[in-house]
DNA sequence: GCCAACGTTGGC
DNA sequence: GCCAACGTTGGC
């Protein structure tokens, strides 16, 4: 069982509005980065749990938990001229880029801020924390985790 | 809007 | 394979 993390800008698509999706659930498209897709190809199992993390925004941070329901398919909005993340070189018959569904497990009381995060010495090392990150999916460490869960249950 | 830190593209 | 130019991410 592995943890993640997954960014989303909320301005755009946010804990809400996943909230609001038949059985909370949804699909999580427009990845176009390898090394994130990669993650989300071969190590996304179902049954994972993941962070919604809230990026771009006022208050960048970790909005709840989700829950990998569907593993790694084609991402068809590749396909399709009309889509904002359309991509030529992807080939329906050997498609580029994948997508999971998701399912809402928990909306925290409080988002977990970038800054309440980067104030917990037990994180330093935490991926999302290190200089230059960019990638809109992510490993968490198993102890980041509970560490984190520990925050959100005790606010 | 700025800009650091990447990632991608394409000529050579 | 190198690397300059360009594009993107995302915090501030």
């Amino acid at each position: 069982m592995n943890y993640w993390l997954m960014k989303s800008e909320p301005d755009v698509y946010s804990i809400d509005h996943l909230a609001r999706e038949p059985k909370k659930t949804d699909h999580w498209d427009g990845i176009r980065n390898y090394q994130a897709r990669n993650f989300m190809r071969d190590d996304m199992k179902k049954g994972d749990l993941a962070f919604f993390y809230h990026s771009s925004c006022d208050e960048p941070g970790i909005a709840g938990v989700i829950e990998i329901v569907k593993e790694g398919y084609p991402d068809d909005t590749a396909f399709d001229p009309h889509e904002k993340y359309f991509d030529a070189k992807s080939d329906p018959a050997n498609p580029r880029w994948v997508m999971v569904n998701v399912k809402l497990k928990k909306k925290f009381k409080k988002v977990i801020t970038l800054k309440n995060l980067r104030e917990e010495t037990k994180l330093k090392n935490m991926r999302l924390l290190q200089k230059g990150n960019r990638l809109s999916i992510m490993p968490v460490e198993k102890k980041e985790w509970d560490h984190i869960v520990n925050i959100a249950e005790s606010q």
